[in-house]
DNA sequence: GACCACTATCGAATCGTTTCGACTACCGTG
DNA sequence: CACGGTAGTCGAAACGATTCGATAGTGGTC
């Protein structure tokens, strides 16, 4: 039994192959010429479809069916989007690779958030990744709005486009661009009662696991291939110093305000496997091995503790850690972590809000987000 | 030291609140001012910008001064993508929301391969998310092209849409819609593959923990909150037949050809945590348990080998477990999984140019990829 | 010196829709 | 019966660009 009957797909499947050849064949009905076979005037058409103006419900009919009988596919966007000056696109800017994005549950999230605001009523959201020097993509494509989502000084010039066509911005994760709505995070406040709390528990001998300081990536995510820069290391007070990405350096002066002279590694992402290599780089030499260590997410603090369990040290009793982010984490490891939970999903939905108050000429001011403490079971007092 | 130096966006920082305001203030640049100022007309000052036909230097140099002086943006796409009959925006169409969707890693992947491809020259990726009956989104966004993304027949009136538009279309991980490219994978024939390892090592009761069979989801992904439908429970003979996602419906065939006889039970989506439920409803009970399981994803897979290590069974010793997808689950579960691997991101690949080619009065053949087998250690003859 | 080919530029048409103002009936009211 | 109001319809003007065909100018060749 065929189970094609349930809709009438199968009678033109080979129109495709001839009707999408461009220029060639036949050219896409247009309302037009509904109109003429309805035997009405264009704009009576128009206003049959979008439902706004007085149509009498026999014209109406007649307009609809004369469509129905033409194939018609509704009023062509291209033609009401130039004409209304909208398309219903909202677009996100993200100058990683889809890949790289999504690997951390934290942007999942807040794409999620922003999805959920903006997605309503027939609009859709342009993913704009990898979006680098070449600002083609977002020269080109038509937005109503945009979320520009863990960005970097280095997209200045798309933004300055985005400026000259007045097209409302909201920025996500990243740090001020002029001109442009923030929604910011409490991450350098946060990060500090997270230090406290391991101080308060009588740890002094505390190490930092940092998130990518500078480079080619946002705040998050491993550097494109054959890139320079988000090197793993050593944290030095030179790379500190040249910090570019926002995230982290507030996260690291949230833990120095507390423990001044901490040392460190800088991860090249927010990756299990980074935090893994992190914590072996802290943790591999008996002899100075750290009582606690913070890591700038929740991902490097689990590979801290695969580390830290690879080397028979107990979590917490060897060994304290803290992570920050506050993702579903009982899927990587064991443990419940003693983090910093951020709303995510709120704020990307906090994003969206903003959109599209700008975009109906809302002022909607910038939103700081708190995190708030999650104490686990990976933080305890020192040993001895 | 202010680090605004290296652009210059604060001059009009609050142009954005003032132009943003439809229909009030200044009115964008439009190239007709530029060619003005410039002293040209507008069509040389178009051709000065698409670079397509014969102009001057000088006449270039002067319409690109012209341009900066007005703060003109660059054409601006809508005029454009009328004019050109395309919008150089591919959509990608599922029918979950973001978050559920990208819960599974395999889903991230298959839309990195698409991005991979199709987000080339200037193109964004269009994403249309939880695309219900309602259409909205799809009559009012104007694409060139589609991949439907685990789409069911539920959005065969949105496929109707694009057929009349003459969209090209492909389909990736769905049933077959008639008129749309169809990428598909041999879910089948992997599975009894899967399945005759486990009887080759001397497996005779095998358990299944299949993927939702029908209902409001597409190939995966959890219950829309409030709809019915995708309900986990014992995997019945009437459930089978009435199955209507195509994915589990294949891969429960491919395992029936092996062992037509096995039990099993349906989860509510691929998630580890529907993985650890399915394994405790087949393992609880120590008089039945089955010898080994065969979970429809990696995730289930390792939801049940969690399961089983709760409940102080060793795997493979007491159960072996094998899965389907091929993901890196090394964060997850300490096991090296036997899985069926499935090529991801080269499906969406051959998706994105599929689309592509279409688009360009190709006529891409369809594609069918396979899986290969990984034996992991998480399969081993049964005991006794 | 006439003619051709080629370059640079321009005017006008076109893409498909929405929207604004005007125009016709028609109805009810004074 | 004259007149204001309204519902329904229509024509025409945007919207902002691209593109086609035509028109000058320019230099080279026979």
């Amino acid at each position: 039994m065929p189970d094609s009957s349930d809709n009438d797909l199968g009678a033109a499947a080979f129109d495709l192959r001839v009707r999408a050849r461009p220029g060639r064949g036949a050219t896409r009905t247009t309302l037009a010429q509904v109109a003429a076979l309805a035997g009405v005037s264009v704009s009576t058409a128009s206003l049959a479809f979008s439902g706004s103006g007085p149509v009498s419900d026999a014209t109406r009919q007649r307009v609809l069916t004369a469509a129905e009988r033409l194939h018609y596919a509704g009023p062509d966007p291209r033609g009401r989007s130039l004409r209304q000056g909208r398309s219903g696109i909202i677009g996100v800017v993200m100058e990683e690779r889809v890949l790289a994005a999504f690997r951390d549950p934290i942007w999942i999230a807040l794409l999620d958030g922003i999805a959920q605001e903006t997605t309503a009523d027939g609009r859709g959201l342009l993913l704009l990744t990898d979006v680098g020097e070449s600002a083609m993509a977002m020269e080109s494509a038509s937005m109503d709005g945009v979320v520009l989502l863990g960005c970097s000084t280095r997209i200045a010039r798309s933004i300055d486009i985005l400026r000259r066509r007045a097209t409302p911005t909201v920025a996500l994760g990243g740090p001020e661009f002029p001109g442009v709505l923030t929604i910011s995070l409490d991450d350098r406040s946060a990060s500090e009662v997270a230090a406290r709390h391991l101080a308060d528990l009588g740890h002094r001998d505390v190490a930092i696991v940092a998130l990518p300081l500078d480079g080619d990536v946002g705040a998050l995510g491993p550097p494109a291939p054959g890139s320079p820069s988000a090197e793993r290391g050593p944290l030095t007070d030179d790379r500190e110093r040249a910090g570019t990405v926002q995230v982290s350096i507030d996260r690291l002066r949230g833990v120095r305000a507390v423990f001044p002279d901490s040392t460190g590694v800088v991860a090249a992402g927010s990756y299990v496997d980074e935090g893994m290599i992190a914590g072996h780089a802290l943790l591999d030499d008996p002899d100075r091995r750290p009582t606690a260590i913070v890591a700038q997410s929740d991902l490097l603090a689990a590979g801290v503790i695969k580390a830290a369990t690879e080397l028979g040290l107990d979590v917490p009793g060897d060994l304290s850690v803290v992570g920050y982010d506050g993702i579903a984490l009982d899927r990587i490891i064991p443990h419940d972590l003693t983090t910093m939970v951020q709303p995510a999903a709120e704020q990307g939905r906090a994003a969206g809000r903003a959109v599209l108050d700008l975009l109906e000429g809302g002022e909607p001011a910038p939103v700081r987000f708190t995190s708030s403490f999650h104490r686990g079971a990976t933080t305890a007092a020192p040993r001895r």
